[in-house]
DNA sequence: TAACATAGAATGAGCGTTCGATCTAGAATA
DNA sequence: TATTCTAGATCGAACGCTCATTCTATGTTA
């Protein structure tokens, strides 16, 4: 069969893409300066330079605008953790990461986004769906790097002493969120310095 | 002047204050399940057993339930830090409040709410003022805490290094209602251990 | 011209809040 | 004690508004 045309296909297709994101930028903003149920489809689409009924052109309906970005906000954590994952002196370069990831989540705005998500999860089954899935996988890539780590260390751990050292793991990572909302004056660099520390500590407790 | 009957005015008090507490039950658990704003008076007067226009009588609007709400929420987290100020054997106090503290994190129900609490908070500045006055009398009464504990272990921390540790325990605290929302399957016990085992480790990192 | 992009009005539901009407229980009075 | 008075408790209807979503009409472009 031949070949149909590709350019105006790609135009059409990037133009939607390109309006599709406009979109989601537009909600990311909404949904982090009023949350999920604050955000109005017309703030939305006043914010995204388009009328509300048109956005209906590009999402079936809000709850489908909520998934896509609690999927996109996850995208960039499971990247983070695979990128981990690949490092070759992993203990260094998940100390070293570390800090970066500490500064990120310390972030008030984007903080702001992460615990709306996380407490949308909390009733809401279709983000809890995606929420999850993802969390899944962002443990296993952990549990991965460190069973690697403590092995090579010489510690021989159950699976089930690697997933409780990866929830303290992230329970330390994702409380910064927290507390960043909570104490917007605590010293980011070197609350990240002492982060280290424990993760340090962490990794050589006993199996 | 002549002492006004007591009976009637206590009688009248208890029981005002026993509908109020009736409202705020109410709408905690509409909170829990809605959050703040898909929760809506009329559900939340259902479940308090009222007619929705009665609930005025109590709180000025939903704003002020909430407030009420936060208030209250976080009362229980200020009792819990004095209690362990107040403890004789401090750092033994410690730990092992904290295996109870983190399995009270790990409940879902309360988690919930409390996750929501800090979302409200990064966008609403009355409830942010509630929680960051809590937060910062928590980490006063924490710096105390700490600050005896390794002073004991001939540790002379700078205020700062302790303000630190703070940060670190409370991020570690605190992500557990995360953790809890992201993973449920996560096994309760033995992530308490583990992070005794963490807290531990924090009380001995260097200055 | 055909197909799609877009706007903006329309819709019906639900929201927070107000308000006037009743109900009720205890105080005052006879 | 019996009756009236009264102030607060309570209800439910009503208001004005905003919401998510749909629909129709009008550009726009290939």
């Amino acid at each position: 069969m031949p070949i149909t045309d590709p350019t105006p296909h790609n135009t059409e297709a990037s133009r939607a893409a390109a309006r599709r994101q406009q979109i989601l930028a537009a909600a990311a903003q909404c949904f982090r300066e009023h949350g999920f149920h604050g955000a109005s489809i017309a703030r939305i689409s006043k914010i995204a330079g388009m009328s509300a009924g048109h956005i209906y052109h590009y999402f079936e309906n809000k709850e489908a605008i909520i998934g896509a970005i609690v999927a996109q906000d996850l995208e960039t954590l499971l990247t983070l953790t695979a990128e981990l994952r690949a490092a070759c002196n992993v203990r260094n370069a998940l100390i070293e990461r570390a800090a970066e990831g500490v500064l990120d989540q310390l972030d008030p705005a984007s903080a702001a986004l992460k615990v709306e998500i996380v407490a949308e999860a909390a009733r809401n089954p279709h983000v809890a769906r995606i929420v999850r899935e993802a969390d899944a996988t962002c443990r296993r890539e952990l549990m991965v790097t460190i069973h690697a780590i403590r092995s090579a260390a010489g510690h021989d751990d159950t699976p089930a002493a690697t997933a409780d050292m990866v929830e303290v793991l992230a329970s330390l990572f994702e409380g910064l969120l927290l507390r960043t909302i909570r104490n917007p004056d605590l010293d980011r660099r070197r609350v990240a310095q002492r982060i280290q520390l424990a993760i340090n500590d962490l990794l050589d407790q006993p199996g």
